[in-house]
DNA sequence: TCTGGGGTCCTAGGACCC
DNA sequence: TCTGGGGTCCTAGGACCC
């Protein structure tokens, strides 16, 4: 058995906290450069108001109807995050931290009214951190996410579900008659795995319904759909296949992306950007103590533009893994150099750092030429970037910063290796969508 | 004028090997 | 002219999540 609690259009009710004013309003909070909405309150939702919506095309919602958007401050929602996730955790033995606003709690063991508990546990998080919540209960993960959803429903649309269903469900608890009529009133675009594609293909085979997906054959759509669809029908019906990660595993890649608030059309602001997202990125990276061994770095033009289009992206290999912030940063401006093109208005770029394993790890011999240009290297690069670290996090974000265009031994090292820079691969595509929900 | 920023997993197909 | 079969590894691309 597990529960799942969500907070109700998290980012949302992070700001009404500060700003109770805002309650009944219709609330948006918008992405980096005020882009497009991210969290929606259930009266912008009610306007019309769709996830991801440019702001430039909702603005007018501002005079019309009293439309509030709000800049994010994720810093902000973070810290609330983990004392949301802090309390939560007391509703069973184990918690997976899903998402910055959701965490699964295994129930196993946990005695008593679940119903009751679930409640309580609401009550709490709203009187201690001010944000509202729901709690989905169900036999397996993906249960328990369908059943929050309906917690949710059952409250925003009332008369769609049995209001005792509002903000706690326990799908357990219900009959085989009232949980038949539950799922073929929920839409199978409801459930956890099924997106855009596998919504339209899933309608084209006549499967409308939860009910009608939990009901089909697990043999033949598996068959047409693979491993993945065939976990969340076996889920469905109630035998668990995901399991909880109680313990969250390392990242297996890394990135730092942005999009622009204004076009870039030369180089060096480039370089500028890209330091900076190499610089994050191998922050993040020294938190988990990893190192990276590829680093990929991409640049391209806005597709909802018209104009030329670019779109390039270029991986290059180590030397050897690495968490140093001089060595990524100056790999990552390599690479920009490599891919950039003059004449093109820039939207976005960014920086991935892969191929990561646990620090520490040697990896293969060096040649003797490489043993020679890698003693070069001082040994004191790793208290440095500890150094480094730490005055970051204690002064702010930037207080110091590694120089791209620095001449330091990494970088003389690069510049007598440079024939053997090829990029190992490059992608390239025209007019691709951005993929959204 | 103005359209987010992260991640994961699975599969198909090519390269290569014996 | 005839040209196997099976295994592994790697990568690109598609689909999904919040």
């Amino acid at each position: 058995m597990y529960a799942l609690v969500d907070g109700n259009n998290f980012y949302v009710s992070c700001e009404r906290i500060f700003r109770p004013s805002l309650n009944a309003c219709p609330v948006i909070v918008l992405s980096n450069n005020d882009g497009c909405a991210i969290a929606r309150s259930n009266e912008a939702k009610a306007l019309g108001v769709a996830m991801g919506a440019p702001w430039f095309k909702v603005q007018h919602l501002q005079e019309s109807a009293g439309l509030v958007a709000l800049s994010a401050n994720f810093t902000l929602y973070g810290d609330i995050s983990q004392r949301m996730m802090t309390i939560a955790s007391g509703l069973g033995p184990k918690q997976e931290i899903y998402s910055i606003d959701e965490s699964f709690v295994e129930l196993r063991g946990v005695r008593g009214n679940l119903i009751q508990r679930a409640h309580t546990m609401r009550e709490r998080i709203l009187q201690w951190i001010g944000v509202p919540t729901c709690i989905g209960i169900g036999a397996t993960k993906t249960l328990a996410k369908l059943a929050n959803h309906i917690a949710k429903t059952a409250e925003r649309k009332p008369g769609l579900y049995p209001m005792e269903l509002a903000q706690v469900c326990n799908l357990e608890s219900l009959s085989a008659s009232e949980l038949k009529d539950v799922f073929q009133r929920t839409d199978v675009s409801e459930v956890w795995g099924v997106g855009r594609r596998l919504n339209a293909q899933l309608k084209a085979s006549g499967i409308e319904s939860v009910w009608d997906l939990r009901e089909s054959s697990t043999s033949a759509l598996r068959a047409r759909f693979g491993v993945v669809m065939e976990r969340t029908i076996r889920e469905l019906q109630g035998h668990a296949c995901i399991d909880l990660e109680d313990v969250p595993a390392h990242k297996k890649e890394i990135a730092c992306t942005r999009s622009f608030g204004q076009a870039v059309v030369s180089l060096e602001p480039l370089v500028q950007a890209v330091s900076e997202f190499a610089s994050r990125a191998a922050e993040k990276l020294r938190r988990q103590h990893s190192q990276a061994s590829q680093v990929l770095v991409f640049i391209r033009t806005s597709p909802f533009r018209s104009g030329p289009q670019y779109s390039q992206s270029v991986t290059l290999p180590l030397l050897r893994p690495s968490a140093d912030t001089s060595t990524l940063v100056q790999t990552a401006v390599l690479g920009l150099r490599l891919i950039y093109q003059g004449g093109f208005s820039f939207a976005k770029a960014g920086v991935m750092l892969m191929d990561l394993s646990d620090e520490g790890v040697e990896q293969g011999e060096l040649s003797l030429e490489d043993e020679r240009l890698e003693q070069a290297k001082p040994a004191h690069c790793a208290q440095l970037m500890q150094t480094l670290d730490r005055l970051n996090q204690r002064y702010g974000r930037g207080t110091l910063s590694v120089a791209s265009s620095g001449i330091t031994t990494q970088h003389k090292i690069w510049s007598m290796r440079q024939e053997r820079l090829t990029p190992r691969y490059t992608t390239a595509w025209a007019d691709m969508p951005i993929a959204r929900a």
